[in-house]
DNA sequence: TTGCAGGGGTCAA
DNA sequence: TTGACCCCTGCA
């Protein structure tokens, strides 16, 4: 992979398996904004910026070669190769054809402070109404940065949010989460560092002791933040495609668990998010 | 216009 | 195993 800067742009040339639509789009992330002429502006980790397809090179906007190897390169996932994961759970016709479907989507590594946040929010909940209250959190509690002129917001920290009380959370519009969120903010300021489930075997069963937090948002946290790829988070979409498409009856979270442990193995969470946005898409089961 | 079901699940009984 | 849960949107 060969990169540079220009002015405040990364260019990175011939990137191979990034569809920016796609990515952000496949329902991991909820910051990031589509521009009319095919952009996506965004904020990670603190930055804003803005990220585009031109031709094979994607290019990275209001950043520098420093914030690129620091943040980008790892958040975008430039360092996998996604031929290789692509192989690996290719194993049927259905598994090829959400694969050709959801080709160039790149599995991002996002803050797992914002993301432990974002999916205790998305629990029984739709896809705007979490993007909104994720952007209401950010506007009233975060810090303000610029891009273009423009003012954005970053996701407030654990230590902000858990001196919140109850109202102010509610004014986000979380409903009956608030109290999740506040007893979780709690937990994770006392716990000191949530890094520390990077390298923990047990990062799932103590995801789970959060308030707010089962077995699929737990399972979404380890994923999308790069912790582990072997998980394969369960929603109704994903429930709904496994059983017309695998299992052709109904089936419970645990058997399709075990089904996807054996059947996709180290890289099932890639599997998960090919099947999720195919099905998601083309309305699969509805 | 009004009413109702349902939504990236989790919790408590 | 089951019902309640904020509250906004879509649909009849």
């Amino acid at each position: 992979m060969e990169f540079f800067s220009e002015g405040n742009k990364i260019i990175i040339k011939n990137v191979k398996d990034f569809d920016v639509k796609k990515t952000f789009e496949c329902g991991q992330c909820f910051r990031w904004k589509r521009e009319s002429d095919g952009s996506y502006k965004g904020v990670a980790f603190g930055k804003a910026i803005i990220v585009r397809n031109v031709g094979n090179d994607v290019e990275i906007e209001n950043t520098n070669i420093c914030d690129f190897k620091n943040i980008w390169y790892s958040y975008f996932d430039l360092g996998r190769d996604y031929d290789k994961i692509k192989a690996c759970i290719a194993k049927d016709d259905i598994m090829r054809e959400a694969i050709k479907f959801g080709n160039g989507i790149r599995l991002l590594k996002q803050d797992l402070e914002e993301l432990l946040i974002s999916f205790i929010i998305s629990a029984n909940n739709t896809i705007p109404r979490i993007s909104k209250s994720i952007d209401m959190l950010s506007q009233n509690y975060g810090r303000r940065i610029y891009l273009k002129g423009d003012i954005y917001y970053t996701f407030p920290s654990l230590e902000r949010l858990s001196k919140l009380n109850l109202d102010e959370l509610s004014k986000c519009k979380v409903g009956f989460r608030s109290k999740y969120i506040m007893e979780s903010a709690i937990i994770g300021v006392r716990m000191k560092y949530l890094t520390m489930l990077q390298s923990d075997e047990k990062a799932r069963e103590i995801l789970m002791k959060f308030s707010g937090v089962g077995p699929k948002v737990a399972d979404c946290i380890l994923l999308f933040s790069g912790i582990r790829q072997d998980v394969f988070p369960v929603d109704v979409w994903i429930k709904r495609v496994m059983e017309k498409l695998y299992f052709k009856r109904e089936a419970s979270l645990k058997e399709i668990q075990e089904f996807v442990k054996d059947y996709f193995g180290e890289y099932a969470g890639f599997a998960q998010q090919y099947l999720f946005y195919y099905a998601r898409e083309n309305k699969i089961g509805v």
